[in-house]
DNA sequence: CAAGCTGACGCATTCGTATGCATCACTCGC
DNA sequence: GCGAGTGATGCATACGAATGCGTCAGCTTG
């Protein structure tokens, strides 16, 4: 099994050109003529030959890597499975460009800048699950002034040349939704999700919900916004802090899908039925959110896309090129538990 | 910014040793002295040197990296969320070993095993989601022939020296839940869950269920057994194609949580309560099983540490140490679904 | 005291590819 | 018909670390 390896000079002299030749050609350089190289690729792929990757990142002092940090909590919550469809479509794109992806879960407290520059570990960096800027500014302004190129989902943070984003219409389509529960005749409205922090997606749901509610006359205060990770936890618990305030509710924007599921587990558990009593509705269209009884009213995003245009912008970066961040257009969900819909 | 890169060179001009001593130094080689290798170290740290990993890798012949391979269907389905927290714990323990892990999703048709090996991508391989056995086999031989070293997750296919797997006791807990179900005086059931292509965990838990109705003498039979790979979508249709039956049923172990959300999303919408009417129980105990109402009784596996084995377990095998394969312990979460509980 | 051994380190080479530069055969324009 | 220009290829080297082997000082042992 263990046959020696088969090197670019291998190629090369059955080719009957040089091993230079057949890096060229193997590469697509102009300088090979069409005939050559057709000739060399076809040897080559006879003869089931790729390019070391260690060799040629060597010489080119590149990796070729891109790498994928999840950015966790401190505390040990579980990854909003929204990242997931990010990841995969990131994954496919990356490998038809010729990228390998690295994955990595980080913890904020950790020195993964340092890390990551010394070791040369990718060409590029993208960022998910950013939520709270203020404790990541250092890190960034340390990235940017280490020349690392990095595209963020979710987090307007664009230095031109360096770094750039991919985000969704996160107000607009808030204020939608919260204007499609209004038009139902839901009156008192509360929200759920941190924004305190500056978790900037969730900051822009809150601003588009405020929005609505203004354009509407529709009056609400600082009790009715109760703050809260993406997670089922916190959402349950919200709705129960928020219950024991005795302020009546009809309606509770959620900043995500998981808090929603854990906003109306509690609603049921408190006896409160959705959406009879309190009409409920999330963001991010999780699968679960179809299939939820009832089925949870939300704002779909686009991940193929974003996925792929994260990598994208990302590779565009390292070539030098000049990027223009995303905002990705998103659908609304309307499905039973806002009261309406089908 | 871009000052020429430090090498190793550097730190042996600084630290007034050779560049080989240097080099084994900083890989803890016992040839070089405990004072000078802490001296090399200390200076290697306060000039923020790190190995060239390219470098190192061609030098070395190796990659010092894992692959971790999804398997898609060539239909598109979403990924198990269940799976993320398995990525997860594997880039952490890859991480605090040393390596580096490349992930990539593929379709069964691609040909990846070729792919792996030519490019000497990674050192070996994880794959997850091999849900039929029949259709990976002449891949899996591939793999084996090439001496790739790999693990599995949830597929008994073991090589000594060459492949492991991990898994869990699926048998044992779909037998004890089914029993569990049987207690609470439940005796019309069925299963939903894919066995027949040989997908191998979900047909031991539908064996595991089968051996629990054999011991107590409850009768069932094929028409009862519906196919269903793990979605939500065909748990919903599997439960209509059972409803259409007009067959009796009152309880469902679904194979898995997805099937189970699906299954009762479907029951719901033809007016049949959870567990009012019918128990429903799932498998792997997602997040969500823990905040539907009614919750979802099903099984907890370990993620965190089926991530840490599938890892330990490949680096084993690729330092050329044998490896037990993993049969992971389980825990039932009994909770409203199945008619009891919490 | 000499021969042998051991520990610690340096020298020189190697991994496989990419690329600047030299080379060489041709074509073209005047 | 000849110098300049162009296109295609080969030559030689560099990328940065790992490692086989040689060296040398100091110590042991008979």
């Amino acid at each position: 099994m263990k046959t020696a390896k088969t090197t670019s000079l291998d190629i090369a002299a059955i080719a009957g050109v040089s091993q230079s030749t057949v890096s060229r050609a193997l590469r697509n350089s102009p300088e090979v003529s069409a005939e050559t190289r057709r000739h060399i690729q076809r040897i080559a792929k006879e003869m089931h030959y790729t390019v070391d990757r260690n060799a040629s990142r060597l010489r080119a002092q590149t990796t070729n890597t891109l790498a994928l940090l999840f950015c966790e909590d401190e505390v040990e919550t579980h990854i909003n499975p929204f990242f997931l469809s990010i990841l995969s479509s990131a994954a496919h794109t990356a490998a038809s460009r010729g990228y390998d992806l690295l994955v990595t879960f980080q913890q904020l407290s950790e020195n993964w800048v340092e890390d990551f520059q010394d070791a040369h570990r990718a060409d590029g960096l993208i960022l998910l699950g950013i939520r709270d800027r203020a404790s990541y500014d250092a890190q960034l302004i340390e990235l940017v002034e280490s020349g690392t190129r990095f595209v963020i989902w979710g987090l307007e943070h664009q230095v031109p040349g360096v770094s750039s984003y991919v985000t969704c219409q996160n107000q607009e389509s808030a204020k939608a939704l919260t204007a499609h529960l209004i038009d139902l005749g839901h009156s008192s409205f509360a929200f759920i999700g941190r924004t305190s922090t500056a978790n900037p997606e969730f900051r822009h749901r809150y601003e588009g919900y405020l929005e609505a509610l203004a354009d509407r006359r529709i009056h609400t205060d600082a009790d009715l916004h109760i703050p809260a990770n993406s997670s089922e936890a916190e959402g349950y618990e919200a709705v129960e802090s928020l219950l024991s305030t005795g302020r009546p509710v009809d309606a509770i924007v959620c900043a995500s899908d998981l808090i929603a599921v854990g906003a109306i587990a509690a609603l049921n558990d408190h006896g409160l039925a959705v959406p009879e009593n309190i009409a409920v509705v999330g963001y991010d269209d999780l699968p679960i959110a179809q299939y939820m009884r009832p089925a949870l009213t939300t704002v779909r995003q686009d991940t193929e896309l974003a996925g792929r245009r994260l990598v994208e912008q990302l590779i565009d970066l390292i070539a030098g090129e000049d990027v223009e961040p995303d905002e990705l257009p998103v659908n609304l969900m309307i499905r039973r538990s806002c009261g309406a819909g089908a």
